[in-house]
DNA sequence: GGTGCCTGGTTACCGATGGTGACCATGGAG
DNA sequence: CTCCATGGTCACCATCGGTAACCAGGCACC
């Protein structure tokens, strides 16, 4: 059975919601893409930086803290030398999959629609 | 039956792979909000503006443009005084109401998860 | 014991992006 | 002749994303 309390009166339709404010977390393509790779399992830092190409360690490191910030991804530090980071979902992060895997989907699938949109636009007189 | 062609080798993880531009547009707060309106149906600029809480003239002008340009919204003007201009979801736009939903209801549903990890981030040492 | 490599960052800087508030063109109403 | 309504644009500033250089610390080599 649903009650009221599973349905929150959240809509990031309102400025002041703070649903939004998770909303702009997670709608981000950064955040999208270190999901979609950390979904796949524990990562290392350097094998995230390297599969979400073209992230930077700066962006990396914040988009990473952010998550963790937000409970959605956990960080193993090992005292070693040379140091070695490892980053994983949490069981809410792994909520996000789904969603965000959809989202990389449609861009995959509509690039080919939405570029030759474009070019008809930027074509036009 | 399906060909390789129904199957672009697209994927967002690769930093020159056109999707990824696809990915930066739909991966974005207002983005979000003004698909998700508009999936009600056709919307004049000035609802929009109110629907979309908080969002300003020009990131409204700027969302709606980008969004024409990709082929996901048409632009209705008529030439009357004082001016109306409605805004619509073509087929492909509407492909993207169900993702972008599904990523609102996210930020929704697990709003008060994410702000309990927040403090009890910001609380810890 | 100086040189260099390895990893996971941090820092300074800089251009793009997002946000704010004022303003505008047009025509009709008063 | 002034005011309102609509759908914007413009100038301006703050914040963010991105780039490139550098750093800590231990180990290996010579």
């Amino acid at each position: 059975m649903m009650s009221m309390a599973d349905h929150p009166a959240f809509n990031v339709l309102l400025a002041t919601c703070p649903s939004r404010t998770s909303l702009a977390r997670i709608a981000n393509k950064w955040t999208a893409m270190v999901v979609i790779v950390l979904s796949d399992g524990r990562k290392r830092f350097g094998d995230l930086r390297t599969a979400v190409e073209g992230i930077s360690s700066k962006v990396l490191t914040e988009t990473l803290r952010d998550l963790e910030r937000d409970g959605l991804v956990e960080r193993h530090a090992y005292a070693e030398m040379p140091p070695r980071v490892e980053y994983e979902l949490t069981p809410l992060g792994r909520t996000l999959h789904a969603p965000l895997q959809a989202l990389s989907h449609w861009a995959e699938q509509h690039t080919e629609e939405v570029q030759t949109a474009r070019q008809t636009y930027d074509a036009r007189d």
